[in-house]
Order: structure tokens, then C-alpha cells, then sequence
DNA sequence: AGGCAGGCTTTTA
DNA sequence: TAAAAGCCTGCC
């Protein structure tokens, strides 16, 4: 059996701009043209070609059930950007514009519950170490298509054979309470993530603050990122500082419905790509 | 009721 | 030493 899958991706994919847009924590860049992707108990090899095609290091098989759903290549993003009035909102337009390429991730709403959890008050590479930390700490070992071990993503009761002393040592600080309330509500309270893809976004968000440690903010990247709710709009300090100088007026949040988080991701790249260079 | 200060683990620059 | 894709608690 065939173990690539090579496309031509015509629509807006970019690997540089997913992985550098702070929805995803387990990229791996291996060398200039490969990422190693790690989703749940899964692993992929991606390669960008100089021909612009991307190789995709799975079955056809593993690609249609897995990876087509994951990088959510049934949505058309060159055409949600070309909602964006340019006369009416020339900041947005430009971001959309430079930042093409992004797309909103279907990711595992457990993963981005718990990741997002760890995600606070920590800068990325420190997420990034902290998850790869509780992964070997109870995830199972596994090995990808290059013989190399990797740990899959931990289920609830996984983090719960874990000890404190072993959860803490994941350097979760004072977060490590909240994810074992995270997976104590899901494994024996009954908390269903999987209900949520379907309320509306109201009670979505509601449902996720009842959760120790859950705030607004982790809320709304549970629901865009793990429930993909387009319209939810994760508020960081970044966005908080764009909405103040870019729109001292308001955000018109009506007008961008149901797309207002991908708009958010691209704000967000934007903006902060500026305040690097 | 709803807003706000202060504290919290650890890493990073 | 301060700040980091925040949230909880206590106080008003």
C-alpha cells in the first residue's frame, strides 16, 4: 500500500503560518521543509516540496479519516477572507491578507482544553515543554513512521494515575490543579466535551467557565480551537491591545459573524509578526 | 450584581 | 527583574 498522499493545495496552507499561530503546541519544524505533527495519538510527516505540492506521510486511508478533517481542507478560507471590506476595515484587510495561509486547526477538544489550561500566564516554547512533559509523563509511548518514539496525548484518567508530585513535575505550577479538575469532571462528573460541538456558542462558553481553572479566555480557545465554533474570539492581551488602538470605535463582531475567530487568528499573527520585526 | 487588586509556578529574555 | 495567548479569591 501506498504510504504518501502529494497534493497541490491551492487554497490558502501555509505549514510556517499554522504552526507559528499559537493554536498548536505538538509542531515539531524537523528541517527547513518538514514538520513533524503530533494530534492526539497520532503523528504525521508533512514535507513542502520546491514545486509548492505537500507530501503527507500517511495512507490514503489515514488521510481522508485523519488528516483532511484535521487541517480542515473541506473550508474555503480564500473566500472568508474576501468578506473583508478593504475600504471599511483596511487593518483586518491587510492582516488577512499578509497572514494567508493560516487555518483554524480541528483539533481534539480534550487536548485544547488541557493545553489551554497549561497555556496561561506561560509563553509558547514554555506550553510547549510543559505538554511534552505531562505526554511522556502518562500518555502511551508510540512510534512513528520513521521508528522514532513519540507519547501520544493522555486521556483523563491517564493524568489521574498520575501522583501530584508527578503532576507538578510537568511544571504546571499552579496549573496542575486545574487540569486534574479538568479531567476529574470529564472522567467522573460527566462533562461532555462532545455535546459542546453542537451548542450554540452562548452555552458553550458558559459550560467551559464551570470548569476550575477555565476562564474567558481559555473558554473561547477550547471552543474555536477544539469544538472549531468559528465565531469564538479568544481575548488575549494582544487582542485586547489591538482592539484598543486599531478600533477605539468597537469591533463590528455582528458584521464578521460566524467567522469572527479565524479573523481573530489573523489580527493575532498579524500584529504580533509586526512586533517582532 | 459586577469590578478590581493581589497572588500564583515557572520560564524566558 | 519583569513579563508572559489568565484565573481564583477576597474585598468593595
Amino acid at each position: 500500500m501506498k504510504d504518501t498522499v502529494t497534493l497541490r493545495i491551492t487554497d490558502d496552507f501555509d505549514l510556517d503560518r499554522i504552526a507559528n499561530s499559537g493554536q498548536c503546541f505538538r509542531w515539531s519544524r524537523i528541517d527547513a521543509d518538514t514538520y513533524r505533527i503530533l494530534h492526539g495519538a497520532e503523528c504525521l510527516y508533512v514535507t513542502k516540496h520546491s514545486d509548492d505540492t505537500l507530501c503527507f506521510a500517511c495512507t490514503q486511508a489515514q488521510f481522508d479519516a485523519i488528516w483532511r478533517p484535521y487541517f480542515d481542507l473541506d473550508e474555503d478560507y480564500g473566500s472568508i477572507r474576501a468578506r473583508i471590506d478593504r475600504e471599511k476595515d483596511p487593518f483586518l484587510w491587510d492582516a488577512a491578507a499578509y497572514e494567508s495561509g493560516i487555518r483554524i486547526l480541528r483539533q481534539d477538544p480534550w487536548e485544547m482544553l488541557v493545553t489551554f489550561i497549561i497555556s496561561q500566564r506561560k509563553k509558547i516554547p514554555a506550553i510547549q515543554s510543559a505538554v511534552e512533559l505531562l505526554c511522556a509523563a502518562c500518555g502511551e509511548k508510540k512510534y512513528d513512521t520513521r521508528g522514532l518514539p513519540y507519547y501520544a496525548f493522555p486521556s483523563p484518567d491517564e493524568i489521574l494515575s498520575l501522583s501530584a508530585e508527578e503532576l507538578n513535575s510537568c511544571a504546571l505550577g499552579y496549573r496542575g490543579k486545574y487540569v486534574r479538575a479538568a479531567a476529574e469532571a470529564v472522567l467522573l462528573d460527566g462533562f461532555d466535551l462532545e455535546k459542546l460541538r453542537e451548542a450554540d456558542e452562548r452555552n458553550t462558553i458558559t459550560e467551559l467557565i464551570r470548569l476550575y481553572g477555565v476562564g474567558n479566555k481559555v473558554a473561547n480557545c477550547v471552543s474555536l480551537f477544539g469544538l472549531h465554533h468559528s465565531d469564538a474570539f479568544p481575548r488575549d492581551v494582544w487582542i485586547n491591545r489591538i482592539l484598543a488602538t486599531e478600533y477605539p470605535n468597537g469591533y463590528p463582531f455582528a458584521s464578521y459573524s460566524p467567522y469572527n475567530g479565524i479573523y481573530q487568528q489573523y489580527m493575532f499573527a498579524y500584529y504580533r509578526h509586526r512586533q517582532h520585526h
